[in-house]
DNA sequence: TATCGATAGTTAGAAGCTATAACCGCCCCA
DNA sequence: TGGGGCGGTTATAGCTTCTAACTATCGATA
């Protein structure tokens, strides 16, 4: 769906072309991941030489922030989608995991290591808080168990935002996160390809220990 | 301690040369993370100009090698440690995390996003194998609950090796990985800095849950 | 002990990257 | 129908990895 507000011929032009390098970048990333992204690479594939795309992005790391904030949107949005016609939790881990799975390098590029100087603008931790809701929000839903952690937590719970969300719908937004996290990060690294497992199962196994 | 074997002095300093080299790594990934290690920034603290380092490493990458490789040696020997004192599986779990906070970025060397073109050699899979046995006997040691995934496990336990382990002990190893690594890596990476709960508390509470 | 070969280190340079500077020509708007 | 801004160009600096060719020195062996 094209943006409704009609642009001026140069406007458009240009965000035809940053749209057309951020494909370019993802194809790039998808392959090789995101240390090895070009900007040279992309001028090249593109027809254009080098500094030429100095003019719509000031830094490669300007590209690479633009491409972070894409993907937290994009699994947002996911999330969103799925939140809205059944809003289980488990139902969102899958998501996240079929997500994760169409690309991992583009997960890794959110939760992977870090890039060294890199600093997260407030859009992305905007998205971030707002993926945090829709966990909130479904955890809530959820059956939970009491824990130690809880009394630390009733604390510290300004990230949480809404007041009304109890102290162990916190803890198991959290703990979702973490273990589907650490279930899907390593299978997506590949730490788990030396056993001949199916590493869905262990997910599945993660996630039902979510729902209880 | 010294190697017991007297070596012929050329190979001795080379050692040395080696050595030296990995520390000043070693030092540049502490402080700028594995993309930004440089050879040549290297040579030039040690006082020596480009090239010669290639004298000790064929390349960029295998200095990687060595260095991933050293990092599970690390990370093997802290585990060995603790599984000779006590063996609790709790007691492994938070000796991950003091090993992963030592050197952030050492973990993330090991289970962080992987270098692209990178390929694991047997050493350090032996390595990875030899860490898993650890979890494994701790594993049988602790109090396990039954899970749809272990007719699956049951027919997928060739990385296991030892036949004597019962099928709900892999389970268990493999949830103490996954859970574990979640919520460190989380913490490792920044994900949990937004928040202002203690990531140790939400680590313990992790395993806690590993312990019943 | 004297010699000779292996080895450590050097500089030069190719190919690649990010990024800046200076310049040209076209497009679009007034 | 101008004219300013913008897209694209080449040149260049400075960084990287890594190869090539050369020198000097160290050490094992005759």
């Amino acid at each position: 769906m094209p943006k409704p507000t009609p642009q001026a011929p140069r406007e458009r032009y240009r965000e035809q072309i940053r749209t057309e390098v951020k494909a370019h970048a993802w194809n790039q990333i998808a392959t090789a991941g995101a240390s090895a992204l070009s900007l040279n690479a992309i001028a090249k594939q593109m027809g254009m030489s080098g500094p030429a795309l100095y003019r719509y992005y000031a830094s490669r790391d300007e590209l690479i922030t633009e491409l972070i904030a894409d993907a937290y949107r994009s699994l947002a949005n996911a999330l969103h989608h799925i939140a809205d016609k059944k809003g289980d939790l488990a139902a969102l881990a899958h998501g996240v995991r079929t997500w994760g799975l169409e690309d991992p390098h583009r997960y890794l590029l959110i939760y992977g290591t870090p890039i060294p100087g890199y600093h997260a603008p407030p859009t992305t931790t905007a998205i971030s808080s707002e993926i945090m809701k829709t966990l909130l929000t479904a955890a809530t839903a959820t059956p939970t168990t009491p824990d130690e952690i809880d009394a630390h937590l009733a604390h510290h719970r300004a990230w949480a935002g809404d007041d009304q969300i109890p102290t162990t719908a916190l803890h198991k937004a959290l703990t979702f996160w973490t273990r589907v996290h650490g279930a899907l990060s390593l299978e997506l690294t590949g730490h788990l390809d030396g056993m001949d497992f199916d590493p869905g199962e262990l997910f599945a196994a993660e996630v039902r220990s979510l729902m209880s």
